[in-house]
DNA sequence: AAATACAGCAACCGCCTTAGT
DNA sequence: GACTAAGGCGGTTGCTGTATT
């Protein structure tokens, strides 16, 4: 027996959405904030299901939605994120200010595939398509930050995850130059993720002026989500190993930033 | 001009995770 | 710890507009 259905599905409206639900749905957000979808629809007065609701706000009604056609920049970071976190279209999103998991995962389908096809790489193991094809291989990763407070954050920072797709000979080769200038020109992606390279600085000035923000660190510096220029107001921050920032202590919990 | 194929994208579905009891 | 409700996510579907025949 599955579990019950989210909604009355017999008294909810389905299919595109009209402007004058949209005007409720947005009149009763701006009146009373996001949350509790569930209930949502009977107080906003409108016969749709509560993540109905959700889904539509969140990918097309939220006033802090770019829209609009995604810039070569925005292509590569993709592309990147993607070859780093995989079909995780929610963290990606959560890099990409004002684009939504479901646009992102719409326009990975119908032009970053194909895109990457043309280049000749394939675009779910972002290797090069001619390649055999190896068994996959589970790679653990793990993290750990120094200056912890106690244990409990010990074991919240000790963060195990998985990246498939790389055999033990594929470790090696895609360890070569050559390989990883194939992949992506400035992307390191060898398989020993670790916290970056921390500098030993002299002293809080030279730090001050070091930190790189996730866009730089994927190569993009100059471009308009380089954070480091806006970092200036004499907070010393840093960055994990997909940019987001942090205190100085990696902290996996902010891997989700929706 | 009509029929068909294709591309793009909004929306739905079902599963998983999290929070509350 | 078990159970339940709700939120969130990724995969998929199906509608609509455009291109091609």
């Amino acid at each position: 027996m599955g579990r019950s259905p989210c909604c009355e599905k017999a008294h909810t409206n389905k299919g595109a959405w009209t402007k004058e639900e949209d005007e409720r749905l947005i009149a009763y957000i701006r009146n009373h904030g996001e949350g509790c979808w569930r209930s949502l629809p009977k107080a906003a007065g409108l016969l749709r299901c509560g993540k109905s609701c959700r889904l539509r706000w969140i990918n097309y009604l939220r006033p802090d939605l770019k829209r609009g056609n995604f810039t070569e920049e925005e292509d590569e970071l993709i592309i990147k994120l993607h070859s780093l976190l995989g079909n995780k279209w929610s963290l990606i999103a959560g890099r990409l200010p004002g684009r939504t998991d479901n646009e992102i995962k719409n326009y990975w389908n119908t032009h970053i595939r194909r895109k990457l096809l043309s280049r000749g790489i394939d675009p779910t193991t972002h290797r090069p398509v001619n390649e055999p094809n190896t068994t996959p291989k589970v790679t653990t990763i793990s993290f750990t930050a120094r200056n912890i407070k106690d244990e409990e954050d010990q074991k919240m920072i000790n963060v195990k995850g998985e990246l498939s797709g790389l055999s033990q000979e594929d470790e090696i080769s895609s360890n070569s130059s050559q390989f990883q200038e194939l992949l992506c020109p400035d992307l390191n992606l060898e398989l020993r993720i670790s916290p970056p390279y921390q500098q030993n600085y002299q002293n809080d000035q030279d730090m001050k002026q070091s930190p790189r923000c996730f866009a730089c660190s994927l190569g993009i510096e100059n471009s308009k989500d380089c954070n480091c220029s806006k970092n200036n107001m004499g907070n010393i921050a840093s960055y994990d190993f997909l940019g987001l920032k942090t205190n100085g202590v990696l902290d996996y919990r902010t891997l989700e930033t929706k």
